[in-house]
DNA sequence: CCAACAAAGGCATACGTATGCAGCCAGCGG
DNA sequence: CCGCTGGCTGCATACGTATGCCTTTGTTGG
């Protein structure tokens, strides 16, 4: 069974192979009823334009990569909820668009595979992922000058290369934190690692630091704990925390998994939530609501990020410069505060 | 900023073109230092192979194609973090076998997308996702009939197209059951939809059955409920259950998912887990052990399942006719039983 | 009635690679 | 010394599409 090809589809119709090509390709050149019979042709052939030959052609690959970058923690398997949920966007909003969308995964602690071989497959790139990637970005910069563009999900800093797109990391945790201060707590937690290698945990904090000083509160740094995105260290952290005697009345958690786990520890030492010590959260994962008590948390909608993101580069393969945006952040206020 | 081709190489290194494709793929006809020769100059001008050219000139695409089936249910936006954490595990198998991954999302209710469009671009297919996108398998034939290769995730029946990989899911459902019979249960509810539509699911529930006949008891039909997979679904299917009045004192769910929302009736009705009522679950999600109590449920090894599954598809693409396999299905037993 | 012009479609070609085939040269046996 | 073999490399070409350019035909205005 030998391949359709464009040259089967001018056979059968009748006309040259570049008809067809300009016919199927909506060119106005051609006449409606040409068009018309190509049409009918390719369909009765089943005939699909061959994206290799096309795009040789024309020198594009209508192919978008989305390059993941994982956590370099070892033993690290599990992929957060919140990214496969953009994932599932994202590949939708290509689809939608006409585009396929190539996706690699990239070590963070490994080599850098990206380099030139992912961009000769795709007109753009999605850079996605924990941690901080953004040491990686000056090895884009070439890949900028040769015509690739990228948007990126993260903090959004100015200077940066491409288009960042990120939530309201800064609005959610002012937002959680005067939530904690109204419901009249005054000792309030934080859980999260603040520093460059965490942008978006870092603008979460400025968030917490922030909404105290409104309130002519002082954020203590003897209640700050490091932890990243994981239940473990959540539960090490307020375990710490716990030892260190600093009395607290609340906490605020860079991530749900991470207040998964502080919880965890405030019951194991025997107080109660939200009675106690109030908890919330950031993302609002599927689990945020089936903790006891519910979750109170910070929501990023996921799909609508994935969605942005694409259109987003979009624009730039179009060759528009669209600004960096916030993606708005929203309290849900449950039970454990 | 021209494109680097394999003619720049070739002028670099004093060779010919065809040399450098030869060099460059490893073809032994191509003496030691004018290979030595080619990767230098390769290195220097920093040349990748453009896939487009090479596949159209091999007819051969390097690149697996996976079609996610998703769930016709309307407003559904979660991906099953089963099938997201299988994802990952795909995309690796895949980048460490050279082999691209175009991604696609397939919608059940409406179009079917895939024809010839998709296995043009890929060497082979993944199939996988929720519901019975068996009956669209026959679709698939003709497509298999112009050498297009697939494997897909799914429960394990005779005479399927391509290879079949899949929990044992009977396996699952036998373990379960009759860990809840050891513990002394004897009216055993079974919660989830067990047609045809989901094959999977009515293995787990042909588990179900075939524990209690082994242990002289008989599966109830008035303690069955139909529940796909999620929570909302778990929760009226016990709310049913409760209502309906036929004592049990035991739940095996088809999902955790399910168990979760089931755990939420029995709370609302005042009943204890397990004191009262035992629960177990399937798939071993991330959520399974944050539940009140933690969760027994049966693991499913979504990483190893996604590896399985590419390393089927490599072995087809490579002439081997793979045997279906099934995965094994290991209970984990928590506090909930 | 002819020139000028627009519409429609054909011709030729290029995109960058991989490969069949032929050629060249060195080595070796007769 | 010649012919043969085998290792290595170059030549020519094909993969299937998209597009610049030219030709053909029909139309219109002067």
């Amino acid at each position: 069974m030998a391949r359709v090809t464009s040259f089967d589809i001018a056979a059968l119709a009748g006309v040259s192979q570049p008809t067809v090509s300009r016919a199927l390709s909506g060119n106005p050149a051609v006449s409606a009823e040409t068009r018309a019979r190509v049409f009918a042709a390719a369909e009765a052939l089943n005939y699909k334009v061959d994206k290799n030959a096309s795009n040789l052609r024309r020198q594009a690959t209508r192919t978008l990569a989305l390059l993941f970058f994982e956590d370099p923690a070892p033993g690290e398997t599990q992929i957060n909820p919140f990214f496969l949920s953009m994932l599932g966007a994202i590949t939708k909003r290509c689809a939608v668009a006409g585009y396929d969308l190539l996706i690699s995964f990239q070590q963070l602690s490994g080599n850098w595979h990206v380099d030139y071989e992912d961009a000769r497959r795709a007109d753009g790139l999605i850079l996605l992922g924990y941690g901080n990637y953004l040491e990686y970005l000056p090895r884009l910069e070439q890949l900028v000058q040769q015509g690739t563009h990228f948007v990126r999900w993260g903090s959004l800093r100015p200077g940066q290369l491409g288009t960042t797109i990120g939530s309201d990391n800064l609005g959610g945790g002012l937002a959680a934190t005067r939530h904690l201060i109204e419901r009249g707590r005054r000792r309030i937690a934080f859980i999260g690692t603040a520093n460059e290698g965490a942008p978006e945990f870092l603008d979460r904090c400025e968030g917490w630091r922030a909404a105290q000083a409104e309130a002519g509160l002082q954020a203590c740094p003897a209640l700050m704990r490091a932890a990243n995105s994981s239940e473990e260290e959540g539960y090490a952290a307020v375990h710490d925390l716990l030892a260190a005697g600093t009395p607290f009345d609340a906490i605020f958690c860079v991530s749900d998994l991470v207040a998964i786990g502080a919880m965890r520890a405030l019951a194991e030492a025997g107080l109660r939530v939200p009675d106690d010590v109030a908890v919330v959260g950031f993302d609002d994962q599927p689990a945020a609501s089936l903790t006891s008590p519910p979750l109170t948390t910070v929501a990023q909608d996921a799909r609508h990020a994935g969605t942005v993101l694409v259109e987003t580069l979009l624009d730039r393969l179009r060759g528009d410069i669209p600004s960096p945006q916030a993606l708005p952040a929203r309290l849900v206020v449950r039970s454990s505060s």
